[in-house]
DNA sequence: TCTAAATATTCCTTGACAGGAATATTCCTC
DNA sequence: GAGGAATATTCCTGTCAAGGAATATTTAGA
């Protein structure tokens, strides 16, 4: 048909498919955090937690701005625009239309199961 | 303030941030597809297609139909829609609003660099 | 300048995972 | 039922990434 289909970067499918990166993300949700703060409200030793964001800030989904001493980390929002194209380019497969008789009788069959 | 935020498996974000499986994924938009046709298109074996499609089968990304010889996979709604709820829970950081000064005075200086 | 706090970096080890090659399985056709 | 096509599975190997521990770096303050 018409134009290419949006893409998302892999860093940020990579970035946030680490478990403690998704936390850290799902955390920075509410508002700019420390190091410090991010490290012990999530249970990580400084260290990782200053690796995770450095891999979260490398793939562009996290900034920092430099307070004196500490470093304070926020969300970006690019990346989560093109995840949200990206993942809206599937709204065809979301909207879960049976269009042909195939999936018709297979939706058939998993009811008489129950 | 309310409820909880929509979460995301993490099994399908790892099995997204792999490159041929996402690839496939993209594939997979435009339709169901045999593995073969799959390993084709992208350039891989079969063996290698196979183990990549069972990944995103065993996260609930794909289904399979069996037609005699074949496997007809194609993709899963579930996924994609959770995918979308969690992104959406972003929405905030998105709009990237500059309500605070902080982000007002550093938006100045990136201006003037310019 | 010395110290302490906050953060980043390095080195090491270990586990997970992806690819290659070979083989097993299933199903159709003759 | 023998052979071949389509797919899955197993075994092996190498790579990469995450955690632990130690150390370097930066900054404020006495």
């Amino acid at each position: 048909m018409s134009g290419k289909n949006p893409d998302v970067d892999m860093t940020t499918l990579s970035a946030l498919a680490e478990p403690n990166r998704k936390e850290i993300v799902e955390l920075l949700r509410s508002g700019p955090l420390t190091v410090g703060e991010i490290a012990n409200r999530l249970g990580l030793r400084q260290p990782q937690a200053s690796k995770h964001l450095k891999v979260l800030s490398d793939s562009g989904i996290v900034e920092v701005q430099a307070e004196a001493n500490r470093r304070i980390y926020k969300l970006r929002p690019e990346p989560f625009q093109a995840l949200d194209s990206w993942v809206q380019s599937f709204r065809r497969v979301m909207q879960e239309r049976f269009d042909n008789l195939d999936d018709y009788l297979r939706e058939l069959q998993n009811k008489e199961k129950s």
